[in-house]
DNA sequence: CGTCGGTCGTAC
DNA sequence: GACGTACGACCGACGT
């Protein structure tokens, strides 16, 4: 507000006038106005968002001397009374919105300032009442509203600030500069107007202009009601002499009363600073990491408060410090332990008993030789449930002082027994979209503090969180992919990154000299086309070369910052007539494999095997899948030939080869289990190429007539299936006008009628259940399904039919490595890579003929279905040069 | 000098 | 807005 240049009187004065603001008509208005922000956890908080903003501002740039937040309370009103329609138009309340309600309360908490709301009694009434009173004592109020409404309260000492309207201050003046009317005639104005919204009827037939003419010339409707008479205009005066009894009614329900019950206390209104502490937990949980920086900025609090203050739900743990052998005596006792393993040592928690403090340990990392064995005996032989989060990073904190077999046999002793409690899985599980299921955001999402101050209290905590992060209850049927999938899988996973995958670093070495020049000798070339030097990396700087400089046609596409694409299918259609467009895409080909990596990989072996380690994160897709970095072993090139000498340099050592199996066609062959249409079920028991076949039906041609061009179209229709295809995405897929692929689409569906119910369904059982599930029962929450926004909608739907497909074939791969890495136990060979739908192991040459046959079996194997599944093996000395194994 | 959103490109 | 799921490099705007 500090923008208003010419600040009016009342605001001048702020520091001693009383600002009420009309809470529940800004949520409403900063609902609809602003976009569907949802935070991570899936909740929508753009309502809360607006009214925050809105509030800091008001108390940051105003200061207002006295401030309460006035809402509404549930129940019927006098006006209800009156008339029984009075904003029957009024729909419920969204959900999304009832969702924010108790937040806006918790906003207005941390901010100290006061709610009032009176039973039976509207939010405008009590405002009306509390200017009234304020102005009597000839004190300044200020109405903080949008709602025209409010306008007639304003008098000499009452104003109306709309914050949506950049801050408009109205007074007396202001009120007949906007309306025409004086503030004390707003009710009658309105009377005419009507009001949708309010569902005040009005008089039908009379506009703004009219209305506002009217009340100019008689001053009030009764006055106008009394003269209708000598109105000159046929259609007023009609709908004047007509709407008698509903044009009264109109300003009684229009009017705001200003003698409800309620009663001004001043003192009680004080405007008072801010709950720092309260204000960090709530953002925090929010997600409003803008407005929390800059509050504290503006509070002096330049370092974060300390971490002591944030503690709401302190955790209560008695710490002792123990001896190895005494720690094991007290978890020998124990029915549940929580546990931490760091670079630090280790720290332990048990319950203390009823209504008592945990009671926690922590032990050096000193003691970890001595310690670890017997830890692992008891792991192994104990009866406890170990509460942990990321058992895989727990497994590997072990890993010094044991060998990884002895590690393994204790972990999966409790696997099986069902005594692991991995937070990190469960919250996972639960949230599957949620971004982190570290530790630290456990602890912050779920006890609403910052961190622990010592290793004992993060075991204690670890307790705590054990009770919410639990399948228990309503969540029971995630229980069946957390025990037959996702925990079995941990040390399958800790194998594969332990083991760690060959490359030769020479080859990329080689490589990246060879690009370094290409790249260079392209950049000259372009830089010249362009007559200047310029960074062609930069997409912002290439669009002004290419559509300002030379004049290329500029696509319809463009960036959400405004820049024309210059992304791989605009330049394609460019590159026949410019060849600085070839010129760029070949650019852009080689210096993405270098920099991405040629020149990173190699930096990334580990000095100790000499090989590399990827991390493979468990918690991180929202379907399922698994996901890799540091580095991203799941991405590495396949489709040029540039980008195929990269997976050359991944490869076995002398003796050994690679293997790699990987699934055919799986995530159609689930479409057509899950949809059981006839045509596609019988292709896959056919052993038919699914693709030909989509041609064949889709384009109505012969199988002997099919083109490659026939073919590659059919196979986009079929990828686009299990994406939620929409015409649009298909026509930009195949560069084909949206009408041509709407009636691919069509066809698609009439041949394949199964697959079209099928998708019917699940989008009737997604709207439902606001959710889907893979065949193992992992869950995913779709929070935009029903949403009136239709991108959202849109997205929430594509997900909806991708989910299941993608989250069971994500479900089948991780029951078909557990059960090949038992397999493997005792063999020479090794599990190396997971890519989706791909396995890669690593095996004495003399060994590959007997694992062939093993990986194609468990993995065609892992589950019956309707159709086969079928996977092709193939093996090499590298990850290029595989070549199909068949059994013999 | 770090952070963060946008754009682009790699994989399945 | 714009067919699903990821990771990550680079740029450039922004705040320190």
């Amino acid at each position: 507000m500090s923008t208003t240049a010419s600040s009016p009187a009342p605001l001048a004065q702020a520091a001693e006038s009383l600002f009420l603001i009309d809470t529940m008509g800004y949520i409403f208005r900063a609902y609809h106005a602003l976009p569907p922000l949802t935070n991570s956890k899936g909740m929508r908080t753009h309502a809360v968002l607006g009214f925050t903003n809105m509030l800091r501002k008001l108390l940051v740039d105003v200061q207002p001397g006295y401030i309460a937040a006035v809402m509404d309370t549930s129940g019927p009103t006098f006006r209800d009374e009156a008339y029984a329609a009075y904003k029957a138009n009024r729909t419920a309340m969204p959900e999304d919105l009832a969702a924010q309600l108790p937040y806006i309360r918790r906003v207005l908490e941390a901010f100290r300032v006061p709610i009032l709301e009176y039973q039976g009694f509207e939010a405008d009434d009590v405002i009306g009442t509390l200017a009234r009173q304020s102005a009597e004592r000839q004190h300044a109020a200020v109405i903080v509203s949008s709602d025209k409404d409010m306008l007639q309260l304003v008098n000499d000492h009452v104003c109306v600030l709309n914050p949506t309207k950049g801050d408009l201050l109205c007074d007396a003046q202001k009120v007949e500069e906007i309306t025409g009317v004086q503030p004390s005639q707003i009710a009658d104005l309105l009377a005419l107007l009507g009001d949708s919204i309010d569902n005040i009827p009005g008089a039908p037939g009379i506009g703004k202009v009219g209305a506002r003419d009217l009340i100019q010339r008689f001053g009030s409707v009764e006055a106008a009601l009394e003269h209708a008479a000598e109105v000159e205009g046929k259609r007023y005066r009609e709908s004047l002499q007509n709407n008698r009894e509903q044009i009264l009614l109109s300003k009684q329900l229009a009017t705001i009363d200003t003698h409800a019950p309620v009663d001004l206390d001043l003192d009680q209104l004080r405007r008072r600073q801010p709950d720092l502490q309260l204000c960090q937990v709530l953002f925090r949980e929010l997600e409003f990491s803008t407005i929390l920086k800059s509050l504290l900025a503006s509070h002096g609090e330049t370092e974060p408060t300390p971490e002591a203050e944030l503690f709401t739900a302190k955790v209560e743990c008695d710490e002792r410090s123990a001896s190895p052998t005494e720690l094991l005596a007290m978890l020998r006792g124990a029915a549940e332990v929580a546990i931490i393993a760091s670079q630090n040592g280790f720290s332990a928690a048990i319950s203390g008993g009823e209504g008592k403090p945990a009671i926690a340990v922590s032990l050096a990392a000193a003691q970890a030789p001595e310690f670890v064995p017997l830890l692992l005996n008891e792991i192994s032989h104990g009866k406890q449930r170990w509460i942990v989060c990321d058992l895989k990073g727990f497994m590997r904190a072990l890993l010094p002082f044991a060998t990884a077999a002895q590690v393994e046999a204790a972990v999966e002793a409790a696997v099986q027994q069902r005594r692991w409690h991995d937070l990190q899985l469960c919250s996972y599980l639960l949230e599957p979209t949620q971004s982190s299921h570290e530790l630290a955001a456990l602890w912050q999402r779920r006890l609403g503090c910052a961190a622990a101050q010592s290793p004992a209290e993060e075991a204690a905590g670890l307790l705590q969180l054990a009770g919410p992060l639990t399948l228990d209850g309503e969540h029971s049927g995630l229980r069946r992919a957390y025990d037959e999938l996702d925990l079995p899988l941990i040390p399958v996973l800790l194998s594969l990154e332990e083991t760690g995958v060959l490359v030769n670093p020479s080859e990329l070495g080689a490589m990246s000299h060879e690009l370094e020049q290409q790249a260079a000798a392209l950049e000259r070339q372009i830089q010249e086309a362009a007559g200047e030097v310029f960074n062609v990396n930069s997409p912002q700087q290439l669009a002004r070369i290419l559509f300002e400089k030379l004049g290329l046609p500029q696509p319809q596409k463009r960036g959400k910052s405004k820049a024309p694409s210059t992304a791989v299918d605009i330049l394609e259609e460019l590159a026949p007539a410019y060849p600085i467009a070839g010129q760029v895409l070949e650019y852009r080909q080689l210096s993405k494999l270098k920099s991405t990596y040629v020149d990173v990989l190699p930096q990334l072996i580990r000095p100790a095997t000499g090989r590399l380690h990827t991390t493979f994160s468990q918690v991180t897709t929202a379907t399922g899948r698994l996901s890799s970095n540091s580095p991203n072993l799941q991405n590495i090139p396949i489709r040029t030939e540039a980008g195929r000498r990269i997976r050359a340099a991944f490869c076995a050592p002398p003796g050994s080869v690679l293997l790699a199996a990987d699934y055919s066609q799986i995530e159609l062959r689930l479409l057509a289990h899950f949809s059981q249409d006839t045509l596609l079920l019988a292709a896959f028991q056919k052993g038919l190429d699914i693709h030909r076949l989509t041609a064949a039906e889709v384009f109505g041609v012969p199988p002997m007539m099919i083109t490659d061009e026939h073919r590659r179209r059919a196979k986009a229709v079929n990828f686009g299936i299990v994406y939620g295809l929409s015409a649009f995405g298909l026509s930009r897929q195949l560069g084909i006008p949206q009408s041509e692929a709407a009636s691919f689409i069509k066809r698609y569906f009439e041949r394949y009628s199964g697959v079209q119910a099928y998708l019917q369904e699940t989008l009737r059982q997604a709207r439902e259940r606001g959710a889907v599930e893979t065949l193992f029962g992992r869950v995913r929450p779709l929070p935009d399904i029903n949403s009136r926004n239709a991108a959202l909608r849109g997205f929430a739907e594509r997900t909806a039919v991708n989910t299941p497909l993608q989250g069971t074939a994500a479900d089948l791969m991780k029951l078909a490595m557990i059960r090949i890495h038992h397999k493997l136990r005792g063999t020479p060979a090794r599990m190396l890579l997971q890519v989706h739908d791909e396995l890669v192991f690593e095996t004495p040459r003399t060994f590959a003929a007997e694992l062939a046959p093993l990986v194609q079996r468990e993995m065609e194997q892992v589950y019956q279905l309707s159709v086969p599944l079928t996977v092709d093996v193939s093996v090499g000395p590298n990850w290029r040069d595989t070549e199909e194994w068949k059994p013999s």
